[in-house]
DNA sequence: GTAGGGTTAG
C-alpha cells in the first residue's frame, strides 16, 4: 500500500468508527430554546426526557449548552459534572456562561478544570473567553501565565487570543506589555486599534489615545463606530475641538450614524465648549435614548447654563423617556448650583415614587444639593436612612456640614465614622480638611495632622495641599511649610504652591510670596489666573506696589495670560491702598474687557481711605449701576463724604437708597445709617472724640451708637 | 461558540 492509500483508508476508518453525530430532533429543538433562552421550556423537555429514559450522553451535553446559553448555572453545572466525558466545546460554554453571569472567578476554575482533564486542550476560543475572566478580576499575573500558555500551545498568533491580551493588559494598566504585544502583531484588525485607542485613554494617556487614532486613520484602516467611540472621550477631555470635529468629519463620511455614535458627539462638544455643534447633533437624532438627553443636559451643566439643564430635563419627561440615576445625580447638581430647592425636592419626591432612593449615588447628590440649599437638616434626613456602611454619603454629609459653616459638627461627624468603621479614603479627608480652616485652631489641626500621618492619607497631595492651607489659616507658617517641604518636587503642583503662596499673603509676608512665586516659576510650574491672583493679593496686602507692577507685566508679556477682574481688582486696591490713585484709575481705563463691580468697588475703599471725592463719584455711580442692591456702597460713599464733613452729600446718599426702596424703616438720621456698617462707626469713635476734646472710651462710644455684640465689636474697633 | 465601544458622582 503506498502513502496516499493508507490516508485515504484511514480517513474512512476514522468516519465509520465515528460516533453518529446525526442530530436527534431533541437536540434541534434545545439548540433553539438555548438560542431563544427559553429556560421554561428547556425545564419541561428535560424533565420529559427523564421520565421516557431518553437523557442519553449526547443529550446531556446538549442540555449543559442550553442550561448555559438560559444562564441556567445550577442545571448547567450539575449535568456538566454528571458527564463521563467533556470535550472542549463544553468547557468553553460553561466558562462562557459564568463570565457572561459575572462569575469570572469560577469560569477560572473550569479552566483549571480543563487543564487537568485528559485529552481535552484549551482552543482558540477557550483563550479570549479565559483572559477576559482574568482582566475582569485585575489578576495581572494569571493574565501573564496564559498568555505564555497561549505561546507554548500555538495560539501565540491567534488574532482573537491576541486582541484579548490587549484588551487584558489595558484593563491592568499595563500599558507597555499592551503596546509590545500590539507592536508585535503580524496582522491587525480594527479591534485590535480600538482597543489599544480606547485603552490609552482609560489609562490616562490621552494625548496617545489621539496619536494612535491618528495613525490607524493614516495607514487606511477602515474604522467603524467603537473606534469613533474610543476616540472622542480623549478629545472631549483634552478639549480638542478641531480634532473633535475632524473625527465628526469621518463620521458623516463613513456613515456610522449610529446612536451610540451620535451620543458620544454630543458629549465630545459639551466637553469641548462647543454646545451649540452638540445641540446640533442632538437635535438632529432620529432616535434618542436616555444617555442621549443626560449627555445633552451634561453639556449645559459643563457649560455653566443649568437653567437650559432643568428645562431639558423637564422635555425629556414630557416626551416620556425615564431618566436614569446618572441623569438625576445631574439635575440634583444642577439644583444645588441654582440654590434650586423647589426642583431639588420634586425631583426627590419622583425618586423616591420610582424607588431610586436608596441607590447610593444618588443618596450621596440628594445629601449635597440639600445641604448647597442650606437646608442641611434635610440632608440629614435622607443621611440617616442610608446604609451608613458606604463611605461616599459619609463624605457629602462632611462637606455639606463645612459648606454650612458647621465645623465643629464636621469634625463629630468624621469621628463617627472611624467608631463605625466605615472606610475612610482621600475624598473623606478632602472634605473634612477645611472644617479646621473655619476653627482655625492649631491643637485640632496638629490632631488630625498627626492622624494623616499615621493613616498615610499625607501622602496624597490633594489632602497635604488642604493641611497646608488648613495651617496657615491657623497661623503656622513653619508647619505649613515644613509639610510643603515634605511634597517630592515633582508632585508640587499649581495647587500647592498657590495654597502656600497665598498662605503668606495672607499673613502679611509678600516677600516670601513674591519669592515662592519665583521658585515656582523656576520649578518650572505655569502660573495659572489662580496663582497670579494669589501673589498680586500678597503684594497688594503688603503693600509691595513695584513687586506687583512686575508681575502684572509678567503676566502680560511672559505668560499671554490675560488678566481677569480678579487681577485688576488687586492692582487697583494695590496702587489705591499706596495713595496712588490716578494711577489706579488710569489702569481701570486701559482694561480690555468691561471693569466689573469689585474693580469699582477696590477703587471707591481706596477713595474713603485717602478721601478723594472725586474719583470716589466716578467709581460709586459705576457701582450704583452695576449692583444698586448692594447696600455697602452707598453706605461707602456717605462714609467717604462724611468724613470730609460733608453731610448734605451724605445726606442725599441715604435718600437715594431711600428712593429705590433699600431702606424699608425710615431713618431718622444720617448716623443711623452710617451705624449699619462696622468702619464707620470707628469713625464716628473718632469724630466724637476729636469733637468733644476728650478721650471717649470705645465702650462709651459704642454704648451710644447701641450695637450689639459689644465685646466682639469693641475688640475689633481698638 | 471567541476580541474592542457612550453619559454622572462622592
Amino acid at each position: 500500500m503506498n502513502g496516499p492509500t493508507k490516508t485515504i483508508i484511514s480517513k474512512i476508518t476514522k468516519l465509520l468508527l465515528a460516533p453518529k453525530t446525526k442530530t436527534t430532533p431533541y437536540q434541534s429543538l434545545l439548540k433553539h430554546y438555548g438560542a431563544t433562552q427559553s429556560l421554561t421550556r428547556t425545564k419541561q423537555l428535560h424533565a420529559h426526557l427523564v421520565t421516557s429514559g431518553l437523557l442519553s450522553t449526547g443529550i446531556r451535553s446538549v442540555l449543559v449548552v442550553t442550561y448555559a446559553n438560559c444562564g441556567y448555572v445550577h442545571n448547567a453545572r450539575k449535568l456538566f459534572d454528571e458527564l463521563p466525558q467533556r470535550g472542549t466545546l463544553l468547557y468553553n460554554f460553561m466558562i462562557k456562561m459564568y463570565i457572561a453571569k459575572g462569575g469570572c472567578f469560577e469560569a477560572m476554575k473550569v479552566f483549571l478544570e480543563m487543564l487537568r482533564s485528559k485529552g481535552c486542550c484549551p482552543d482558540n476560543y477557550t483563550y479570549p473567553f479565559v483572559i477576559k475572566a482574568s482582566s475582569e478580576l485585575l489578576l495581572i499575573e494569571y493574565g501573564r501565565v496564559l498568555h505564555g500558555l497561549t505561546l507554548v500551545s500555538n495560539f501565540g498568533s491567534h488574532l482573537f487570543v491576541l486582541n484579548s491580551l490587549l484588551a487584558m493588559y489595558m484593563n491592568c494598566g499595563e500599558v507597555e506589555e499592551a503596546r509590545k504585544v500590539f507592536d508585535a502583531m503580524k496582522e491587525k484588525s480594527v479591534v485590535s486599534w480600538n482597543t489599544m485607542i480606547n485603552g490609552y485613554f482609560k489609562n490616562g494617556f490621552a494625548n496617545t489615545a489621539l496619536a494612535v487614532f491618528n495613525q490607524m486613520v493614516g495607514s487606511g484602516v477602515e474604522i467603524d463606530g467603537a473606534s469613533v467611540v474610543s476616540v472622542l472621550p480623549a478629545c472631549g477631555f483634552l478639549k480638542e475641538l478641531e480634532a473633535g470635529r475632524r473625527v465628526h468629519g469621518l463620521v458623516e463620511e463613513k456613515v456610522l450614524g449610529k446612536k451610540i455614535v451620535s451620543n458620544a458627539l454630543v458629549d465630545m462638544y459639551a466637553k469641548c465648549g462647543g454646545l451649540d455643534e452638540a445641540r446640533l447633533v442632538f437635535d438632529n437624532m432620529v432616535e434618542r435614548d436616555v444617555v442621549s438627553w443626560t449627555s445633552m443636559i451634561n453639556g449645559y451643566i459643563l457649560n455653566g447654563d443649568k437653567k437650559s439643564a432643568l428645562s431639558l430635563f423637564k422635555i425629556m419627561q414630557i416626551e416620556g423617556l425615564r431618566p436614569s440615576s446618572v441623569t438625576i445625580t445631574l439635575i440634583l447638581l444642577a439644583c444645588a448650583s441654582l440654590n434650586n430647592l423647589k426642583d431639588g425636592r420634586c425631583v426627590h419626591g419622583w425618586v423616591m415614587k420610582q424607588r431610586l432612593d436608596s441607590e447610593v449615588a444618588i443618596e450621596t447628590s440628594l445629601i449635597d444639593m440639600y445641604a448647597k440649599c442650606n437646608c442641611l437638616s434635610l440632608s440629614f434626613s435622607v443621611f440617616t436612612r442610608t446604609s451608613r456602611k458606604k463611605t461616599v454619603p459619609w463624605n457629602a454629609m462632611l462637606s455639606g456640614c463645612v459648606h454650612n459653616k458647621l465645623a465643629t459638627e464636621a469634625i463629630g461627624l468624621f469621628k463617627k465614622m472611624l467608631v463605625e468603621g466605615v472606610e475612610i479614603n482621600a475624598a473623606t479627608c478632602n472634605s473634612l480638611l477645611p472644617a479646621y480652616g473655619i476653627i482655625a485652631d492649631l491643637q485640632p489641626v496638629n490632631n488630625i495632622n498627626s492622624y494623616l500621618m499615621r493613616s498615610g492619607f499625607v501622602s496624597n497631595v490633594q489632602v497635604a495641599t488642604s493641611l497646608i492651607d488648613i495651617y496657615s489659616k491657623s497661623g503656622s507658617l513653619e508647619s505649613a511649610h515644613k509639610i510643603f517641604n515634605t511634597i517630592p518636587v515633582d508632585f508640587q503642583d499649581i495647587f500647592v504652591w498657590s495654597i502656600i503662596i497665598a498662605g503668606y499673603g495672607m499673613h502679611g509676608h509678600g516677600e516670601t510670596a513674591v519669592s515662592l512665586f519665583k521658585q515656582m516659576v523656576q520649578a518650572g510650574v505655569k502660573p495659572n489666573d489662580v496663582t497670579f491672583t494669589s501673589v498680586l493679593q500678597s503684594c497688594s496686602h503688603a503693600g509691595l506696589v513695584d513687586d506687583g507692577f512686575y508681575l502684572f507685566k509678567f503676566m502680560l508679556k511672559d505668560h499671554q495670560t490675560t488678566p481677569n477682574d480678579d487681577h485688576y481688582t488687586c492692582m487697583v486696591d494695590m496702587l489705591g491702598r499706596a495713595g496712588r490713585m490716578d494711577e489706579a484709575y488710569d489702569l481701570i481705563k486701559t482694561m480690555p474687557f468691561i471693569p466689573g463691580h469689585a474693580v469699582w468697588g477696590a477703587l471707591l475703599g481706596a477713595c474713603v481711605i485717602h478721601e478723594n471725592v472725586e474719583l470716589g463719584e466716578v467709581a460709586a455711580k459705576w457701582l450704583f449701576e452695576l449692583e444698586p442692591d448692594n447696600t455697602g456702597n452707598y453706605v461707602l460713599l456717605a462714609k467717604l463724604y462724611a468724613a470730609l464733613g460733608r453731610w448734605e452729600d451724605a445726606e442725599n446718599v441715604r435718600h437715594r437708597m431711600d428712593d429705590i426702596g433699600l431702606r424699608k424703616a425710615p431713618a431718622h438720621s444720617l448716623i443711623e445709617l452710617l451705624f449699619m456698617e462696622e468702619p464707620i462707626a470707628t469713625l464716628i469713635f473718632k469724630k466724637l472724640a476729636s469733637s468733644s476734646g476728650r478721650e471717649i472710651s470705645v465702650l462709651e462710644c459704642l454704648d451710644s451708637i447701641c450695637l450689639r455684640d459689644l465685646p466682639y465689636r469693641a475688640s475689633r474697633i481698638t
